[in-house]
DNA sequence: AGCACGCCGACT
DNA sequence: GTCGGCGTGCTC
């Protein structure tokens, strides 16, 4: 390959400035000290592998690779691997036969690896800037990044973006103090409840890589349980990472952890504290000195070093799939960690989606249980009755309360605060049978159905009509469109019991904790604050909205949200006792009853297996204007039994406003001002785009996301027609 | 994405 | 004869 220049005859004494298309050359032949190449600046090159090979952090998809760039001289103990680094990139760079030019704009980017030659065979430039010599992509971290990458069908430089926090150059200049030696084997505490529990831990502390989906007791044991884990893990001399949905729970794993091995072991990473502090942290654990890590979302990707625990809590709340592209879920991102990594892996719940269900099912993980007993014990006494049911007590009855609420409230607060769960207001919930309230789906995807006219419904999966729907479940024949105003409800619980103090935690104002005195504390789902001793009931009303919502999964979110109000009862053996306003034959209703969440969700996966539904299925969704999907369609290769659904018309997506549904959490608060990575374009308010679905067999989901990827840098390169959005897993299909 | 180069029409 | 359209392709 050296031959092209020689055959092409290049001169023999290459002019000063074409030296640089020879660096190539002269680095081969290392035996000619005497002419050392020089960059066109006269720059001397660094003497041992002077080729860095460069991953640019921005810029369009088709630039997803690594480019070579020459180091200077007095670059090269700074030029390390993993650095970050500033380049010349652009055309006109390599304009160096016409003298001065410096054309091409100077992008960030980091060194991924030093070489000794280069495959390209034009003039290298040479890296403008080392911005710091702190190696922060590890090659840990670059293959983790690069496995996300590839999954969600997305660009390395995305994926860095949300990996890699921004610089702070003072956080930078501290020193990290020195790792502190592995403590002590934990003592298991109240992982005895668990009959697997102490082999778990004996497990982490062995360094063996076991994985296990933890359904956890109700009551206030698991954030210790799950510091235990990790500190179990630490003492195996191997580091661990939790991942919670929110600073509020994170805060309480990272207390307990606390408790448990005092200062200087573990740090919380979250994304409200401060640029420098959040990188000052990240740089203590980048940098070894700190082993565990407990944290949000985006601490999933946190350089742990050793790492011998991913853990994830709560893998069903929304605020785990990252806004941002390529849009990630911290629990496919942990599970990658885990396989690459050799780590043991640990999903802990109050409550078990199907994806964690899956991984039980497979036998990749082991479901780590209480007995029915302890279970029952644990959980608080659980009542349904249908909202038909009215209770006599005027008051009551003006707040909408079916008797069995009002007594089980009124009881309760004799003892200590009641809690009561009202749906969020601006729920949408989607068309329903009106006798069993069976979500209506298309009888040919089974896609939800929605009512584009007064009589004619469509599937918005598949964008065909349905004419004559029968409900699929009871044969009923006519649909309710279900509006709720649920906030209204929540006001007139104060006056169904005068005198009784009415706290309410939500959206706006989100209580942590509330004293043990008698009250009633109104909340919405997710809001719920820990009560002191427990809630000595609750009430959770109108179940009907919560399953009736627009979801796939609405009935596991229905019972995962009750769940997590009702583990803050008291247990069975205490009287606590919570009241659930919901159709009582309903699948997720019985679940609750009988504190069932692991079997719930099993059938709820067989149940997808057989539609073909995610996750037993993988899905992406391919949106944008209707001719560029369809542009994009006609390139793509798709792996074979690849199912087209659509397209149908969707609401194009605002710029930099990711549409959100009424009840999911808040958006985490963005700190750092980081703006999420968006090359779509402009979408005026009001537009349609079109929407296709690709549905693939278990087993081709990376074939389906490396041929999206092929297709999207294809099109970027030849410039075809506008941009399409690609998204895997698309958590909310409806 | 920028920014060159390149191969065709209308101007001094 | 030259200036300049933006089609095509490269950027280390």
């Amino acid at each position: 390959m050296s031959g092209e220049n020689e055959q092409d005859g290049a001169p023999a004494e290459p002019s000063a400035g074409e030296q640089l298309a020879l660096i190539r050359e002269t680095v081969r032949r290392t035996k000619a000290p005497k002419a050392r190449p020089r960059t066109w600046r006269g720059a001397p090159l660094a003497e041992n592998l002077p080729v860095a090979r460069v991953l640019v952090d921005k810029g369009p998809v088709h630039l997803d690779q690594l480019w070579d760039y020459a180091v200077p001289a007095e670059l090269d103990t700074r030029a390390r691997p993993g650095v970050r680094v500033r380049v010349r990139f652009g055309a006109g760079t390599g304009q160096v036969h016409s003298g001065r030019r410096e054309g091409g704009g100077l992008l960030d980017g980091y060194i991924v690896e030093r070489v000794a030659t280069s495959d390209y065979t034009g003039p290298l430039a040479a890296i403008a800037q080392v911005l710091s010599p702190e190696p922060v992509l590890t090659p840990a971290l670059l293959g983790l990044c690069r496995a996300v990458a590839d999954r969600y069908a997305g660009s390395l430089a995305d994926v860095l973006q949300l990996a890699v926090p921004p610089r702070n150059a003072g956080a930078e200049a501290e020193a990290s103090p020195p790792p502190l030696p592995p403590p002590p084997r934990p003592r298991p505490g109240s992982w005895t409840r668990y009959p697997a529990g102490p082999a778990f831990l004996g497990a982490l502390a062995r360094g063996d890589a076991a994985r296990a989906v933890w359904t956890a007791l109700p009551g206030p044991h698991w954030p210790g349980e799950l510091a235990t884990a990790i500190a179990a893990t630490l003492a195996s001399g191997r580091g661990a990472l939790a991942v919670l949905p929110d600073g509020r729970s994170a805060a309480r794993v990272d207390a307990a952890l606390t408790e448990l091995l005092g200062e200087g072991r573990h740090t919380l990473l979250l994304a409200e504290a401060g640029p420098r502090e959040r990188y000052r942290r990240w740089l203590a654990v980048s940098r070894g000195s700190v082993r565990a890590v407990v944290g949000t979302r985006a601490a999933m990707f946190a350089p742990v070093r050793d790492l011998g625990l991913v853990a994830i809590w709560d893998d069903g709340d929304t605020s785990h799939s990252d806004p941002n592209a390529p849009r990630p879920h911290a629990r496919d991102v942990l599970l990658l960690r885990a396989v690459q990594e050799r780590a043991a892996f640990l999903a802990g719940d109050l409550s078990r989606t199907v994806e964690a269900a899956q991984l039980v099912e497979n036998g990749w993980a082991l479901p780590l249980e209480a007995p029915r007993d302890q279970v029952r014990a644990a959980a608080p006494r659980i009542r349904t009755v249908s909202d038909t049911d009215q209770a006599r007590d005027p008051a009551a009855r003006a707040a909408r309360l079916p008797s069995i609420a009002w007594q089980t409230l009124r009881d309760g607060l004799r003892q200590g605060p009641v809690l009561v769960q009202v749906p969020r207001r601006g729920y949408v919930p989607r068309l329903a049978c009106e006798r069993c309230r069976e979500p209506a789906r298309c009888a040919h995807c089974a896609g939800p159905l929605e009512a584009t006219d007064a009589d004619t419904l469509t599937c918005s999966w598949c964008g065909r009509t349905e004419e004559n729907w029968t409900c699929a479940e009871c044969g009923g024949t006519r649909l309710r469109a279900q509006v709720v105003g649920a906030r209204r409800t929540a006001e007139e619980l104060g006056r169904a019991f005068p005198g009784v103090p009415v706290r309410t935690s939500g959206r706006d104002h989100v209580l942590d904790t509330v004293p043990a005195e008698p009250a009633l504390v109104v909340a919405t789902p997710g809001a719920e604050p820990v009560a002191a001793g427990g809630y000595a009931a609750g009430v959770l009303l109108d179940g009907w909205v919560l399953l009736g919502r627009p979801d796939l999964r609405a009935g596991e979110e229905a019972l995962r949200r009750w769940l997590d109000a009702a583990a803050l009862v008291r247990g069975h053996d205490e009287g606590g006792t919570v009241v659930v306003v919901a159709e009582p034959t309903l699948r997720p209703v019985q679940a609750l009853m009988r504190w069932d969440p692991a079997g719930h969700a099993a059938r709820e996966l067989g149940e997808r297996a057989q539609l073909g539904f995610p996750p037993v299925s993988r899905m992406a969704a391919v949106t944008g204007p209707a001719e560029a999907v369809d542009g994009l369609l006609e390139t793509l290769e798709l792996p074979a039994g690849t199912e087209i659904l659509g397209p149908v018309t969707v609401p194009a997506d605002e710029p930099g406003t990711r549409q959100r549904r009424a009840g999911d959490p808040a958006p985490a608060a963005r700190g750092g001002g980081r703006q999420p990575a968006r090359r779509t374009r402009e979408a005026a308010p009001g537009d349609t785009w079109a929407r296709v679905l690709l549905r693939v067999r278990p087993g081709s989901g990376a074939a389906l996301a490396a041929a999206l990827k092929t297709a999207q840098a294809a099109r970027l390169v030849k410039r075809e027609g506008a941009a399409v959005q690609v998204r895997i897993d698309p958590p909310d299909i409806g």
